[in-house]
DNA sequence: CGCTGCCAACCATTTAGTAGGTAGATTTTT
DNA sequence: AAAAATCTACCTACTAAATGGTTGGCAGCG
């Protein structure tokens, strides 16, 4: 892990989140970091490799985050919320999320990354339906709620404001849909309390 | 509008929605309909002029899928249902939403195209803005939300879904989101009798 | 020495797009 | 109605640029 690949590394995550996966090239990212179409070959041989190696760090990336916010938020609804806020960023800085960009660009891609990016998403449903579940036995979500279902629902939910409001209504609009998001899983009085 | 043309639009779209904006070649298309590259620059002179009317017709197809929709139901909840059904068909035949797809590239994407893009969605969110409102204020709809948000959720979520569940859960976990969404916006005892 | 990181120069292939032409239909002119 | 001009849809053959990837070498360093 030198600093260089690192650098690549996250101009290249920068250009597929803004660009997609076929959208950029390897003459993108040398002019991005500033060193030679060769020199990424040294590093990543491959397009596939460098697509790998960047899917491999976004995944470790969002498992530290979901570790953060379980140690800094206590409540099922506050979790999620934080979750949520994850995708802001990306609205934010104008970036789509990593997997959901190549996720689109699928028939086109290696099927190595297409497993890839199926985990990554397996794995956050598995992490949001182990918090519903949890919020539902402590009583801090709207009984009756599938936790499968609605784990899908969440994640679905946010990458689809994230992939529209990027281009639309912004970090407003994005907040907006994840207040109804939350609003949607909590007791009604819950709910219209905030 | 030859025999041609719209074959070209179709296999095109199909290519887009497969593989990405940047993913498809003129060569791609050129074999898909059994003409040469050179053909296709007579119908559509740059890549640019085939994707606005891409997206020309595909909007108005969804036009004339929205209106049946306000012919075959009634009630807010069921048009809303409908809609949603609408994306189902995508996940079943592995084809992501055309301007999702082409949202994601959106940096690399000629301004109109975005332009265009933004407005398919600007419609969705007025189209289910007014249905909204109309079963909000026949009492259809959980009394209390706001239509301007649930709008874009609503979108956002059918857009998520249909982005992941097309590589992950297939058509029954769209249809399982889909419930789950709808549940979300009919009065707690309509929601309970489903 | 051997390794790492980088580079210039190259390569085959593919990219969107052009040039110029042909066969057939349609329209315009006589 | 015949002839001339124009248009449509397609073709072969090309181009310049860009694509991902390779080769071989060079400087610095433990």
């Amino acid at each position: 892990m030198r600093d260089t690949r690192a650098e690549l590394l996250m101009q290249a995550e920068t250009l597929v989140r803004t660009s997609g996966y076929a959208g950029f090239s390897y003459a993108d990212l040398a002019a991005a970091v500033g060193i030679r179409k060769a020199s990424i070959h040294h590093h990543f041989p491959t397009k596939t490799d460098l697509a790998l190696a960047l899917v491999a760090a976004y995944a470790d990336r969002y498992d530290a985050a979901l570790a953060a916010i379980e140690a800094d938020h206590r409540e099922a609804p506050a979790r999620i919320e934080a979750y949520g806020r994850l995708y802001l960023g990306g609205v934010e800085q104008g970036l789509g999320c990593l997997c959901a960009v190549l996720a689109i660009e699928g028939e086109a891609l290696p099927e190595q990354l297409r497993a890839d990016i199926a985990r990554f998403f397996e794995r956050h449903i598995a992490w949001l339906e182990g918090m519903l579940r949890e919020g539902l036995a402590r009583g801090a979500l709207r009984p009756g709620i599938d936790p499968t279902t609605q784990a899908r629902l969440v994640i679905a939910t946010l990458e689809g404001a994230l992939l529209m409001e990027r281009l639309l209504g912004g970090p407003e609009a994005f907040a907006g849909t994840l207040g109804a998001l939350v609003a949607s899983l909590v007791p009604a009085q819950a709910s219209a309390a905030t």
